[in-house]
DNA sequence: GTTTTTTTTGTGCTCGTACACTTAATTTTT
DNA sequence: AAAAATTAAGTGTACGAGCACAAAAAAAAC
C-alpha cells in the first residue's frame, strides 16, 4: 500500500500522446481542447490516481493557499491567548509549505469590531477562514457572503446550528458539565446541596453556560446519590460577594460549588476572604484560577487545550485546500482535568 | 516582524559578485573555492540571514529527510497501537515536504529483536532516529553506534540517563504517581490504608512502576491527612487473585488499590468478581480497562496522549534535520486524567 | 485555391536549488 | 616562455507545475 507511484503532467502526456499543455488545459479545465485530446487525456486520467506534486505547485505559486483566522482578541479576554499561540504555531510549520495565515482579532464585546474585521476578511480574498462566531446576526451575516463568494470557513469553539461550515471544531459542552457532576459526585460523597454559579450571563455565550448546566442537572439526577441543586445567576458587576456569603451562611448544607465559566476565581477570592470551605470546580487553566488551584481552594479546572483546538482548526483548513482530503463535519475535543499536582505540565 | 524577505543563491550571487556555483560551494563547503572568493560570499552571508527554500530543495532532491522509529510492536503490547498512529499521522502530514518515515517494530520481550532492528536501521542509513529504548545494554551499544555515524535520535517514552540524546519526550512517572495520590486523596476522604500494586514487575519497564510509587508514597507523606501505604509486587503468572483476595478479606481497613500499569484490569476483574469496593486508580486508555472505567470499578486511570507524544517525537526531529530550529532537550508530557464522562473525547 | 480567421496543440521559460560539466585562470613542469 | 596540469569559477540542466506565447491545424471567408 501506498506505493509512491506519482505520476506527473509529463507522464500523463506520453500516455495520451499529447503535449504538457494539453493535459495541463484538461486538468485544470481551462484554454479549448477539441473531443478527441479530451478523451485520451481522460482515460489516462481516469486509469491513474493523479495527484499534482504540492513542492512544485508551492515553488512555481509561491503561495499555496491564503487562510485567514477572525477569533476573539485576548486584549479583552484572556482566554484567547492561547488559541492564538496555537495558530502562530502552525501558522511556522506549513509557512514552508507555502500557506499563509493572517488574523483578524475582534473585540468580543462589540458585534462591530466583528463586523469591521469579516469585511477585511471578504475584501482580501482569502481561501479559507477559521471564525469564532461569536455574535449570531454578525456572524451569520459573514457566513452568507463567504457562501456566496463560496470560500469554506470552519467554526471554532462557538456552534452554530444555522451556519453552512465545512466542520465545527470545539467542545461537548453538555458533557463537560457532566464531567464537572462526575468529579463532584466523587468528591463529595455524602448528599447534600450544590450550588450551579452563572458569571455574566449576558454576553453572548450564555448559551454555553446553560448547555453545561444541563449536563451537570442531566448527571446529577441519573445518578442514585443525587444532590440538591439551586441556580444562581449573576454579574460582576452586581455585588457577588454579598450574594453569596449571604447565601453560604444562610444554608450550611451546600457541599459543593460549580462555576460555569473561566471566572471561578471571583467566587475562589470570596471563599478564601470568608475561610469557607466548599468542593469548588470551575473552567479554564487562566493565572487568576491557578494560584487557587494551587492553593487547594479550587479542587478541579476543567479545559480543553486551547492551542491544540486552534491548531486542528487551520489543520483541516489546511487538509481541506491545501492537500484535498477530507475533513469530519464536527469534531470533539477532550475534556480535560487538571488539578493541583498535574496542571503544570499542561502549561508549558 | 517575519517579513518575508528570503534571498536566494541568486541574490546572494549578485551582492557577492560571483556565480551561483561558488555560493553553492561555500554554502555547502563542497569543490574548491579561493579565499578571495570565500571571503566575498561569507560577507553576504554574515550580513543576511540566508534559508535556503525548502520547497525548491525538497522538488530537487525528490526527498528531504528519512527517518526511523525503532518503537515495540503493538502486536505484543497493545500500547503502542497509538503511538504508532501518532506516527503514521505525521508522517503523511510531512510526505508532501518530501520526508519520508519508516518504522521498525521490535518484540518487547525479547532483547534480540531490538537489536536486529536496530542493526538494520544502521544499514539503511537514516538522518534521524526516534526509538523506545527499551532495553538498556543493547540501547547503549545502539546509541554508541548513532553515536559514531553521529546520527541524531530522540528517546521516547522510556529515558536513559546514559543516553546522548538530542531529546526525549516523555511523561513525568514520579509526577504521574502524585497525581494518582491526589485523586485518591479527594475520593477518600477518610483516613485508613492505601495498597499500590506492581505487576509484572520483572520486564524491563520496572523502573516506571518503582517512580510511581515513589511519587504516590511521596505526596501521601507530604498530606497531613495520611494514609498508610502496603505495597504489593506480582506478576500474572503468580496467582494475582488468592493473593489479593485473601489481602482484602484479611485487611478491610484497605481502602483503596493504586495499579502503577496498564494492568489494572487484571485487579478490577478480581473487585467485580467478588463484589468488594474499593477505590481503583490505574493506567492506560486501553479496551480492557475500559468496561471497567464505564462499569465504575475504575475510578480514574491516569495516561499521556501516545498519538500526541508519538507525533510530538517525530516533529521534534522534523524540527532538527529539516529546518534546523532548537529543540528542547527533555519534553514531559502532560499527565492526563480520564472517568468514565470524559473518557470517550480520548479514543476518538 | 489562396488568404484570413479561429481553434487547437506544442514549446519555452519561471520558481530556487543541486549538481554535472565546461571554461577560465592560475600554477607547475619542461 | 610555452605546454601541461591543477585549481577556481561559471554555466546548463533537471526537478514538476503553470502559464504565456508560438506554431500548427482546421475552419471560414474571399
Amino acid at each position: 500500500m501506498g506505493k509512491n507511484t506519482n505520476y506527473t503532467i509529463n507522464d500523463i502526456a506520453k500516455m495520451a500522446n499529447v503535449s504538457r499543455g494539453t493535459v495541463d488545459r484538461v486538468i485544470h479545465g481551462r484554454g479549448t481542447v477539441s473531443k478527441r485530446a479530451y478523451e485520451k487525456v481522460r482515460i489516462v486520467l481516469d486509469k491513474i490516481d493523479y495527484k499534482p506534486n504540492l513542492i512544485a505547485q508551492s515553488l512555481k505559486k509561491g503561495e499555496l493557499s491564503k487562510i485567514a483566522a477572525l477569533i476573539p482578541d485576548h486584549q479583552y479576554d484572556v482566554f484567547w491567548k492561547r488559541p492564538l499561540d496555537g495558530i502562530e504555531k502552525v501558522k511556522q510549520d506549513y509557512a514552508s509549505l507555502g500557506v499563509t495565515i493572517e488574523n483578524f482579532l475582534f473585540n468580543p464585546y462589540n458585534p462591530q469590531s466583528f463586523r469591521e474585521n469579516a469585511i477585511k476578511i471578504l475584501e482580501k480574498q482569502f481561501e479559507g477562514i477559521l471564525v469564532v462566531p461569536f455574535f449570531y446576526k454578525e456572524s451569520l451575516d459573514f457566513f452568507k457572503k463567504c457562501d456566496e463568494q463560496s470560500i469554506p470557513y470552519i467554526t471554532f469553539n462557538t456552534f452554530l446550528e444555522d451556519a453552512n461550515a465545512v466542520s465545527h471544531v470545539g467542545q461537548d459542552l453538555k458533557q463537560s458539565g457532566r464531567v464537572a457532576a462526575e468529579l463532584m459526585n466523587k468528591i463529595a460523597h455524602t448528599n447534600g446541596k450544590l450550588l450551579i454559579i452563572h458569571i455574566d450571563e449576558d454576553l453572548a455565550d450564555s448559551i454555553h453556560m446553560q448547555k453545561k448546566e444541563m449536563g451537570f442537572s442531566h448527571y446529577n439526577g441519573q445518578n442514585p446519590q443525587n444532590f440538591e441543586l439551586q441556580v444562581l445567576r449573576t454579574s460582576p458587576s452586581e455585588n457577588i460577594e454579598t450574594i453569596l456569603v449571604d447565601l453560604l451562611q444562610f444554608d450550611p448544607e451546600i457541599k459543593g460549588i460549580y462555576v460555569t465559566t473561566s471566572k471561578v476565581f471571583l467566587v475562589a477570592n470570596i471563599l478564601q476572604k470568608y475561610q469557607i470551605k466548599k468542593y469548588l470546580i470551575g473552567y479554564d487553566l487562566i493565572e487568576e484560577n491557578l494560584s487557587f488551584l494551587k492553593s487547594g481552594i479550587i479542587d478541579f479546572l476543567i479545559f480543553q487545550n486551547p492551542e491544540y483546538q486552534a491548531n486542528l482548526g487551520i489543520s483541516y483548513l489546511i487538509d481541506l485546500l491545501v492537500f484535498k482530503k477530507e475533513i469530519p463535519k464536527k469534531k470533539l475535543l477532550p475534556i480535560e482535568i487538571a488539578m493541583k499536582e498535574n496542571y503544570k505540565n499542561y502549561i508549558q
